[in-house]
DNA sequence: GCCGTTTTCGGCCCGACTGTTTTCAGTCG
């Protein structure tokens, strides 16, 4: 069985770890982790690519060693490298140099003096008091790594976005407040719209430092200072989130802005460039030698190094640069560009709302189609409805579209995909609704064949139009299920169906990488809110923001187009 | 280990903060 791309960037960052530990060349190390990188952003995978004579050494950040590699990672399932280094250091360190104040050095000292290999041995060894025994560390250092192996347990690593969002708007309405603040702005992660984000970056400009950092470590909801300096000071808030300030003069916003967004990897890509052009590129601007040839701006940083505006979300080192510096930029869809949400529930099910507050809601927000889409008879916890059921809400629905102003009410439905592949609706039901929406509720645990011909055979169905959560992760409690979304992907083409990005925080699914698969593929995309209330088809913003990662434009989106537009498209010859 | 309108060898982004140092390594972003 071919290994996935994810698979083989595993075990190139697993090796990258270990060798770092070992003390390795930085460069080597970083190496393996562009090529991993690289990995995971293709829209193919490398075992098809070989098949068909192509030469991997063209993509980014893979030459001739690492193409070797992963050939070798394909016929083999192993890395004999990484197997061999294994063995002689414990891959269960890598864990550890996971934990806040640990690197590699550190991580390999405790293991080396005291042979810590776990995160209770270092809790063990931090309480007895022999970690501040070592050279290189001392008491601070071992209170610090106790508290961080203690909290481990006790919070999330990451936050969702709409969480991260929900925790962060009080505490900018309090830095605003400080005299001699003018722009307060949330860079990082958060501004790249990433799925989770691990801590926020608050950028700030302002005359003077010092009384902003006074404030910001005076937070009610403060639940430790982690560090503070004159320009740069860290917290952790009560919840576990971490918070970063940093202060720069106005002239320096966009460099700043540039920088503490990221990526890291596109950082280091964008100063590549600037080395290049005789430039050096830090937060504080863009300078050739001693004078400072832009950074008001980011719009000024990306223009000097020759490169088109690259959007936040894009900022990855997925080849943003390079289409920048061809003008060659997708012009990304936004929340604006959506006619309609494709999938929501009501009372009828498990919604919160009836049918006619969710068309008024929708609506209000400017839509003029809404996919009324309740669950079906096997989804039990939802109240599924059988055939009958279905019968009788098809014509609720049609009674309210009748009376609804403005919009336009579609019949759907999700239907459960069962385990053989079938779907949960009989075809005299299916046939009169506007769409489907087709999901797995059950049986998560297939092997990736198994599951992926599940979906396939629903997808035979020639009432199935789009495949919603299709991997159904849930964000810190559920992994996604294993399918092999390329040649789900091939199949939803072939047949003239289509992929959901979901917009629930907690799903985001589609992922930004396999949005940006699709993307590639051709094959257009749903987004749509799974909305069980009125309130929650404001979720469609986070949903958007995933394609914006994924670099879909709104003609690759369903739900960018009229009704008539969108029917003709759902259409299955 | 990758990469090339400076180079097939010799580079590889840059700065802030902390703690343990006595001039700096480690970590982080």
């Amino acid at each position: 069985m071919p290994k996935q791309n994810t698979e083989i960037a595993d075990i190139f960052d697993r090796y990258a770890a270990l060798l770092e530990m070992q003390d390795a060349n930085v460069f080597r190390v970083r190496a393996y982790r562009d090529a991993a990188r690289t990995l995971r952003g293709l829209s193919k995978s490398v075992a098809a690519m070989l098949d068909e004579g192509a030469d991997l050494t063209e993509l980014s950040h893979i030459g001739d060693e690492l193409q070797k590699k992963i050939q070798t990672i394909l016929e083999t399932g192993h890395l004999p490298q990484l197997d061999k280094l294994g063995k002689s250091i414990p891959p269960e360190l890598a864990d550890l140099e996971a934990l806040p104040g640990l690197g590699p050095k550190r991580v390999m000292a405790l293991y080396q003096a005291l042979k810590i290999d776990s995160l209770q041995d270092l809790l063990d060894a931090a309480q007895a008091g022999r970690i501040r025994e070592l050279s290189g560390f001392g008491e601070k250092t071992e209170k610090k790594l106790l508290e961080e192996a203690q909290r481990r347990a006790q919070f999330l690593k990451r936050f969702e976005l709409a969480a991260a969002e929900q925790m962060a708007a009080p505490l900018l309405d309090y830095l605003r407040d400080v005299k001699g603040m003018k722009k307060v702005i949330i860079a990082g992660s958060y501004r790249r719209r990433r799925a989770t984000v691990g801590d926020l970056d608050i950028l700030v400009t302002a005359t003077k430092g010092a009384p902003v950092m006074d404030r910001f470590v005076r937070y009610e909801d403060i639940g430790e200072v982690v560090s503070q300096g004159g320009t740069r000071s860290t917290v952790r808030l009560q919840s576990g989130l971490q918070v970063d300030l940093r202060v720069v003069p106005e002239v320096s916003y966009g460099a700043a802005l540039h920088y503490f967004t990221g990526s890291k990897a596109h950082n280091i890509a964008t100063r590549t460039i600037a080395v290049k052009k005789g430039l050096k590129l830090n937060e504080y601007g863009l300078y050739k030698s001693n004078e400072r040839v832009a950074g008001r701006t980011e719009q000024d940083v990306y223009a000097a190094l020759g490169l088109a505006y690259i959007e936040p979300e894009l900022r990855e080192d997925r080849g943003e640069i390079e289409a920048a510096q061809r003008g060659r930029l997708p012009g990304l869809i936004e929340l604006k560009d959506i006619r309609g949400d494709l999938h929501a529930h009501t009372k009828a099910t498990d919604g919160q709302n009836t049918i006619e507050e969710m068309a008024e809601a929708a609506s209000k927000r400017g839509y003029s189609y809404l996919a009324i889409s309740d669950h079906t008879q096997h989804v039990t916890i939802a109240q599924g409805l059988d055939a009958k059921g279905f019968a009788a809400h098809i014509e609720a629905i049609e009674s309210a579209n009748e009376k609804a102003e403005g919009i336009r009410l579609l019949k759907a439905a999700e239907v459960d995909i069962l385990e053989d592949g079938s779907l949960d609706l009989p075809d005299s039901i299916l046939k009169q609704l506007d769409l489907t929406v087709c999901a797995v509720h059950y049986q998560f645990d297939l092997t990736s064949a198994q599951q992926t011909e599940r979906i396939i055979r629903a997808m035979d169905n020639p009432y199935f139009n789009i495949l919603a959560h299709p991997t159904g992760r849930l964000m810190g409690k559920r992994e996604p299920y294993p399918v092999d979304m390329e040649r789900l992907m091939k199949a939803a083409l072939e047949r003239g169906c289509f992929l959901e990005i979901n917009a629930q925080p907690a799903r985001l699914d589609l992922s930004d990488e396999h949005a940006r698969m699709a993307k590639d593929m051709g094959l257009k995309l749903a987004i749509a809110t799974d909305a069980h209330s009125a309130d929650t088809l404001g979720y469609m913003r986070f949903g958007v923001d995933q394609a914006r990662r994924g670099w879909v434009e709104p003609a690759d989106v369903l739900n960018t187009r009229s009704w008539s537009d969108l029917k003709a498209l759902l259409k299955r010859s």
